[in-house]
DNA sequence: GGCTTCGTTCAATTTTTCTTGAACAAAACG
DNA sequence: CGTTTTGTTCAAGAAAAATTGAACGAAGCC
């Protein structure tokens, strides 16, 4: 079984990463320098370490490792990025990058931010921890929890046809599932407060 | 293994179609399996529907389904087992068994019980939430926190030679994430006592 | 309208994680 | 002692999950 693996390695990415991307050659009448977009810099040693803290933490919570990149990134930049800025500073993928925004933006910690003259979405990261909690608790813990709800309600069916002897022995265990299940609904409240 | 994981599909992907009913597990293989020989019984709707019931809680801390299948067994078990029981009732292998059973263990999850005159180990299941979630913050969350706290210990190292504009932005990060590392560090007694 | 930019989708592929099973070690038997 | 039972280990195979990339649609632009 998999486990705790609190090691430390450095890199996110991997090895000799390519120095930068063939760009195709621009055709030398390009005199127009711009200042917002240019070549994608390479990550620092400390947004490296930023981003590696929060891939495992992220994987820690069962989430894909794309995203903790792309909210690491997000975290550590003092300006909002667009889906391309994570393409190339990440070097992951137009569809991870997407689909890791898309969900990281559901459950609030990526917010949209409007920039004015400009076409593309603008994202950074949600720095509260409270609301980062309570997307995640109405995003990931509260479904969960509801489908327990269910799969209670269906133990409590079938143990009415269950042979006499062994049906008191699962009554007290139901009971004693629903008593957890009832806990942790408690917990949540408590969990938004503290945070 | 992971930490905190909570949210069970915690995929970002979008899921094609949640069927979101829960699919009893492995039964209908069962009947036709054991052909001669004393068998172990088929595991009753009953018990398969709270082995489902865990197997899925497991899977949304990020543990192995089979860990799930082990503890959701021994809690539907009024007398304790041993790792051939499990092995027949759950047709897993061996190997499965014995590591699932190891961990259960190491958390307090699955004790073993002394039984006059037998050379086999029984378990039986830790059915307190409260050491439960104990043995869970020991093995699983505790380790973790603690990794981060060095990593936060190596990014104020790594912010010092920042160059200079930058270094203010990365400062007030780093001390956000030390506030949300604390504020991790004070919930887990919160959370013993509650559950 | 035609062209370009942005972003999404999803099947195929890659990566990671889990499970199996056979080889072993330890201890009890006899 | 040799044998049998009990449980562990770990390489290899299977299964599950994440990532890629190309195709596509929806705007904006000229």
């Amino acid at each position: 079984m998999p486990v705790v693996k609190a090691g430390e390695h450095p890199h996110p990415q991997p090895a000799p990463s390519p120095p930068a991307r063939p760009a195709p050659l621009p055709s030398p009448a390009q005199v127009r320098d711009f200042p917002p977009v240019a070549a994608a810099p390479a990550l620092s040693t400390t947004e490296i370490e930023i981003i590696d803290l929060f891939v495992s933490a992220v994987r820690a919570l069962g989430l894909p490792k794309s995203v903790g990149e792309i909210y690491g990134l997000l975290f550590a930049s003092p300006e909002p990025l667009t889906l391309d800025h994570i393409v190339e500073r990440l070097h992951i993928s137009k569809g991870s990058a997407s689909q890791g925004l898309r969900f990281l933006n559901s459950l609030g910690a990526a917010r949209k931010v409007y920039v004015a003259g400009e076409r593309r979405d603008f994202f950074q990261a949600e720095d509260q921890l409270k609301r980062l909690v309570a997307g995640f608790i109405r995003g990931e813990l509260r479904p969960h929890l509801e489908s327990g709800q269910e799969r209670l309600a269906r133990l409590d069916l079938l143990i009415q046809n269950e042979p006499g002897p062994g049906r008191d022995f699962f009554a007290g265990r139901v009971e004693r599932l629903r008593n957890w299940h009832s806990k942790a609904l408690r917990l949540l409240p408590i969990l938004e407060r503290f945070l």
